[in-house]
RNA sequence: GCGCCAGUAGCUCAGUCGGAUAGAGCAUCAGCCUUCUAAGCUGAGGGUCAGGGGUUCGAAUCCCUUCUGGCGUGCCA
């Protein structure tokens, strides 16, 4: 906000003296303090368009806003830059705004209420959530948590992928192991089948529910009945280690429960009337090629059966046709040749293919004593997310999976997470939360903490610390939409790490509490709980905890 | 072969539209608890930003190219 109050100041000066200004400046908070609180690189930028020398135009700039009053400095540096140092009222103001908004710090309007629709995990229904789920429930859920704040209508949804082969492999995979339960010779369990130990579980689980009854169905019905077992046991297991994790969808959609309802039918002839389907080989084809995917791709196989692709396709339909205008769908590296062709089936039905935005999240490499291990899911070697979070805390997990961008591979070290010391940086941030909750707590029972906050006490802070803690509380509503917009939630811990290391430093240097200064102690309390709501805000979108003490 | 993602300190990673002396954590070494929590703080060492070209006032950042790693390239899902 401060950014735009400057740059809307600039561009006055420059119209009233006659300068261009097409190029495109901005003002940025520098890294190095000594620099001042912002600059601007508008001078260099706008030199050549004016034909002037940077410096000249940055003397014209710097004598009209050394009449502002909200500027303590303004000078020229280095190669042209024009450096900003605000006046300590500006900060001291800003610190009562924040204290006013209290939780409601950092909403905005910057989403307009658009109606976002996130699509992450959705896991086969197979087996038990794994690791790289855990990261795409991580990341999705902090990222419907920010845009809800920064006024977003979204919604988070989970798409279940209850039809077709994999969930018959399954089947099977429980009926063998239920033969087995049953005490009939097993040759080799089959390589294609689900080997995790959680087949067996389920077969125990329907053996003691039903036992021999169940081979006396037909074989058609036996099937059905299983495929439902397994389904809606894995369904469950799968929604229990999310919430375990603090991650709860808003709605989950049945492929099965799709395709009944006759969306495949609906798609294929969309598709064919917009004529973009031929035969070839007893196969129905899609022309994804004119629309710029590498091949054209099979929707109906030869032996009568539709792919992947025709159900998954009317399931991103109705999601526009439920009124979303933004579809974000958070995918795993695997799937990234696969968007071409939903782009092109969007276009090809004349719908913005803009709307459909997909983010990759790369794979997590889960090391242990050194080494990578390699997982499987067919012959059930797989870490899941309950043995996850059975060593490691669900806060240091969501804040290890948030705590990268989405396209870099994600390192996990089991023996770091094992050790359950304290090299994570989420301790050090819980930790300058819970610090802070103890300098308030001693406040109180010293009787320097006031019941209320008076205005006058932000007059009081005026060390460089102070202000600078300040400035960065400051930054927290534009950070949080620029999240949004990037879909970048990594940088909400970066924000944390940062806010809390300065708060450390504060504390080492300076006393809060002092009964000798009581009017000082009460304004840096002001400060420190400010600081202690802005990292609790943090941690609330992150879905960690805020602990009060540890 | 083609396509996508990545390559920055010993390790894990930041570095926002090209900007000022490339940063942090961990690890290593040296210090700091009679004061609000030492899960903290202070200091030191550690860099061919994968290599090579180009663009310009200025490149880790943009363009070209080579190399290395991961993934994709099914009538699988």
């Amino acid at each position: 906000m401060i950014k735009q109050y400057i740059y809307d100041q600039v561009v006055a000066i420059l119209d009233a003296a006659g300068l261009k200004h097409e190029g495109e400046f901005y003002i940025e908070v520098p890294n190095n303090p000594e620099f001042g609180d912002f600059s601007t690189n508008a001078a260099m930028i706008l030199a050549k368009e004016n034909k002037k020398s940077p410096k000249a135009i940055a003397e014209i700039l710097i004598k009209e806003l050394k009449k502002h009053k909200g500027f303590k400095k303004v000078d020229i540096a280095g190669p042209g830059f024009i450096n900003f140092v605000l006046s300590p009222q500006y900060y001291q103001d800003s610190l009562w705004e924040i204290q006013e908004a209290g939780e409601s710090y950092g909403d905005s309007d910057f989403g307009q209420e658009e109606k976002v629709l996130l699509e992450f995990v959705s896991a086969n229904p197979t087996g038990p959530l794994n690791i790289v789920s855990a990261r795409a429930a991580a990341f999705g859920d902090t990222l419907y948590r920010v845009m809800k704040k920064v006024g977003f209508d979204a919604t988070r949804e989970f798409y279940i992928n209850d039809a077709g082969n994999q969930v018959d492999i399954l089947a099977e995979s429980v009926e063998l192991r239920l033969r087995e339960i049953q005490g009939e010779k097993m040759e080799e369990f089959p390589y294609e089948a689900y080997h995790g130990e959680y087949v067996k579980h389920l077969a125990q689980r329907l053996n003691s529910q039903e036992g021999v009854r169940f081979f006396m169905m037909p074989e058609k019905e036996r099937m059905e009945h299983l495929k439902e077992f397994a389904l809606n046991e894995i369904h469950q297991m799968q929604q229990n280690s999310l919430e375990k994790f603090g991650v709860v969808f808003d709605s989950w959609v049945s492929e099965k429960t799709l395709r009944m309802e006759g969306v495949v039918e609906e798609v294929l002839s969309y598709l064919a009337e917009a004529d973009c389907t031929y035969e070839k080989e007893d196969a129905i084809w899609f022309c994804s090629t004119k629309f710029g995917d590498d091949k054209d791709r099979v929707l109906m196989k030869s032996d009568g059966s539709i792919t992947y692709f025709v159900p998954d396709l009317a399931y991103h339909l109705t999601k526009l046709q439920r009124g979303f205008t933004k579809l974000i769908d958070v995918f795993g590296p695997d799937h990234h040749g696969y968007v071409p062709r939903l782009k092109a089936a969007f276009q090809a039905l004349n719908y913005d293919d803009e709307m459909l935005e997909v983010i990759f999240l790369q794979q997590v490499n889960l090391f242990e004593s050194g080494e990578r291990i390699k997982m499987s899911k067919r012959a059930g070697k797989i870490v899941t997310m309950d043995d996850l979070l059975s060593v490691v805390s669900k806060d240091a997990a969501r804040y290890f999976f948030i705590a990268r961008k989405a396209n870099a591979h994600l390192n996990f070290d089991l023996d770091l997470a094992l050790k359950k010391n304290n090299e994570n940086p989420v301790y050090y941030c819980q930790y300058a939360h819970a610090r802070i909750c103890s300098i308030l707590k001693k406040a109180k029972k010293d009787k320097v903490l006031p019941k209320t906050w008076k205005k006058e006490l932000v007059t009081k802070l005026v060390k460089p610390e102070e202000l600078a803690l300040i400035k960065k509380l400051t930054e927290f509503p534009e950070l949080l939409i620029s999240i949004a917009q990037q879909r970048e939630p990594y940088r909400l811990t970066m924000f944390a790490e940062e806010l809390a290391g300065m708060f450390h430093r504060f504390y080492a240097k300076f006393q809060v509490v002092s009964d000798k200064h009581k009017e000082l102690s009460q304004a840096r309390l002001l400060l420190m709980d400010n600081i202690r709501a802005v990292l609790a805000l943090c941690f609330e979108l992150m879905g960690i905890s805020a602990p009060e003490k540890m």
